[in-house]
This record gives structure tokens, sequence and C-alpha cells, in this order.
DNA sequence: AAATATTTTTAGACTAATCTAAAAATATAT
DNA sequence: ATATATTTTTAGATTAGTCTAAAAATATTT
């Protein structure tokens, strides 16, 4: 039986170990789980024992294909949850996370099946992204940040990298979500901060927004 | 912060008092629990110091307002994920209970006023059970028990007290029903068992199906 | 009312997950 | 390449929930 706790630090090290595929180390799981380094060192050899992860003191950590298998059956069910959320309940994208975390981890194969048909099998998340299907296989969005789209150019947005209230709020108060057409305007060389046109509008963006924003050209 | 098992631990002693309304006893809450009577001691010890319990020293426990509080909470949430799984997910209602056992903890009032909505505002779940509403407030029903209805009367189905998947499954079996309209037609002294017809069928229940099933008459 | 049985509590130990503080290994700087 | 800094691991303790076995309280019999 796996735990609620492991099951969190399989999905840390996933997703971690996703931008860029070298092993994970201590500190960073650590940091993003807001627990210590010591903590961590005791859960990675318990992963390890389970066979979820390959583990070598000193030397980092990488998931095995189990262990891959149960994150990506948790961003599964989390990404699920978020749809349902949004589409069915009236959640705003900004407030679907925290309680999508803790929806994520209820077992039980024909409850999520359910869902997925209810939801008319989503492949897309209300922060776009995608939603892996229940051989865990999913769609590759060629996709690139705002902060690397050329001057001139027309895009859609199809997602954020940061899904944090208060990014998500931010971009809501300036009209941008999914599927909103951007025209990049401008690069600012001083603060790389970026001028884009929307549909109404012409605003300017900070270098973390630009970061932050996935865009695909049109 | 209440734990799982704390909830867990209070809806039991709801449902041990609530037939019945003094105290519970500790071996009581054990055999509810699938658990050691040591165990319940230091539980109710934790719930009493938390305020959710009255105790004294081998004089079993209590609900405080703040314990039925907490109860009442966990059985609304119980009941509408049921109404979700049924209405929703195709859950048959011998299906539903273990996944509510775990949907039930969820902490979250957004997600279940917005499920409460969604479903409409059901005031009973699939078993009969009903549904208390935000308040805490739930309707009374007034039902009786099979075994104690009347020879020649007419009835319909309002409930059941046993949820067990077994029970359900012979009910269906049965062609018996929320619903279903079921007139006593002979008690037999010597085994309490019961002739009763249903629409198209005449069928004879045991004493143990009669003890289980709630009619209302009509 | 004393003896016996049952129930409940206590005492002490275990596991999972965590922590602090110190030690060990690795990485970086001079 | 040696010293210093950083990262990681170990050692030992803590908390929540559980257990077993023994002790204490209550209930039941005779």
């Amino acid at each position: 039986m796996i735990t609620l706790t492991e099951e969190n630090y399989i999905k840390a090290i996933y997703h971690l170990s996703s931008n860029g595929e070298k092993t994970v180390n201590t500190n960073a799981i650590a940091s993003a789980m807001q627990t210590k380094a010591s903590s961590v060192t005791d859960m990675i050899k318990k992963l390890s024992e389970k066979n979820y992860a390959d583990y070598k003191k000193y030397q980092g950590v990488t998931l095995t294909d189990d262990g891959k298998r149960v994150a990506v059956n948790i961003i599964r069910k989390h990404r699920l949850w978020e749809v349902f959320l949004v589409e069915k309940l009236n959640f705003s994208w900004d407030e679907v996370h925290e309680v999508a975390e803790h929806l994520e981890h209820i077992k039980s194969d024909k409850l999520i099946d359910e869902l997925d048909a209810f939801l008319e099998f989503p492949t897309y998340d209300p922060h776009g992204d995608p939603i892996p299907d229940k051989e865990g296989n999913f769609k590759h969005i060629e996709k690139i940040v705002l902060a690397k789209a050329e001057v001139g150019s027309a895009y859609k947005c199809v997602g954020v990298d940061d899904t944090s209230s208060k990014f998500l709020k931010y971009l809501d108060s300036n009209h941008i979500a999914l599927g909103t057409i951007i025209t990049v305007k401008h690069k600012e060389p001083f603060d790389n901060s970026i001028k884009i046109a929307l549909e109404n509008s012409e605003i300017v963006v900070s270098q973390s927004v630009a970061k932050n924003l996935y865009l695909k050209k049109i």
C-alpha cells in the first residue's frame, strides 16, 4: 500500500525531473515539499525500498517506471478533478488547485474512469496542462513561453507555468485566458518587459509574467 | 485542526448514539472502528481535550454540540457524494459507500455547497437516508421497519438500515428499490419470516431482511 | 455480599513521518 | 591541492495512532 505522503513525494520528484530529465537532489525536494532535507532522505530511502525510486547516497534520486506510473496517475486524477471543479462546480481556475490536491488521492479506478467519461474525456485541464489517459499517455503540445515569442507574430494562449492564485488572478484582471489571441508588439531590452496586443487592448507585461505564459503560434 | 482519524471516531460515536441517545461505550466504538479498546480510550481522551466529546473514565462518552456539528457535516458530505456517484457517475447503490468514506473527508465549503447545488439540493441519499442541509438540519421521515409492518397494509420502501453491498445486491436481485410498493401478505410466527407482494411477484423474506428494510405507510 | 466475569484504562512499545543537531560527503574557491 | 562552503546523511527525539499485556474499575452471578 502506498501512503498519501509517499504519493506526494513521488509527485514532487516527477515534477522536478520533468523539466530536465536528470536526477533530482534532496534540497530541491525539501523545498518543494516544504520540509527538511533530513526528512527527504528518509523518504527517498523508503521509496527506493518500495521500488518507486532509484537512489544512491549523495547522488540524488530518479523515479523508476513504477514511480512514474504512480506520478502520472496522480496527475491524471488531479487534472480531471480540476476540470470537474471548473466546468461543473463553478470554480475559477485560480481556486481549483488546493481542492484538487486532496481529491487526487482518492483511490478508485471506477471513480476516475467514470469521472473521465462524465467530463467527456477532456485532454487539457483549466490551466492548459494535458491530461494523461488511462494508459498514462498525454498529448504533447508544442508551446513556447511568451518571453521567447517573436515581435510581430500572433499567438494563442495555451497554458501557464505558475498556477498560483495570484498569477491567475492577474491574468483574469488583464483579460488573458486560455484561448486568448495575443500579438507581440514590442520587447523592451531594458527590463525584458513585453508589450502585447489583446482583442481590445494593448498592455505591457513584466518579464516574470512573460516567463509564465505559454503560447502557440497561429 | 481535526484529523481524519478524529473525524472517523466522531462519526462512529454519532452513529452509535443516534439509535438511543445515551452514552456510547468503549467496546462498541472499538468494534465499529475495527480497533482495540485501548486505542479507543486514547482517542476519546483526545476528543474530550479538543472539546468534541464529554468523557468520564469508565462512564462512556457523548458528543458535545461541537462534536455533533462535525459529525453531521461529515454525514452531509458523505451522502451528497453518494448522490453524485449514483446520479452522475453510474455507480449502483451498493458501490458508493467505500468511495464516499474517502470523499467525505475533503475539506472545502465551496466544494460541498457547489456540489449540493449541482445535484439540485437533494434531501435523500441513494439508501433513503436524509441529507442534512448546510445548517445541519435534516428531514425526519416517519418510517417503520418491515418486521413491524401490519399484515394487509401497503407500504413504500423508503430506506435501508444495513447498507452493505451484500444486502443491497440481495434487494436488487429481488427487485426491491427505494420507492418500491410492498404489501404485507403474511407473517410466519415460526421463524419471523414475512411474505410480501411486490408489483409482479410475491416473495418471502427472512427476519434479518425484514429488520433492515424501512417502509412508509401509503 | 463475596466471587467471578466483563469492561475499561494504564503502561510501555511500535510505525510513519517529521524535526534538530552533528557528522560525512561533495562542490567551490582560492 | 588545500581550505571553505554547501549539500546530504545519520543519530536521536517527537507526535499521532496503534498494539499487547497487565491493572483497575464496574457489572453480574451465586
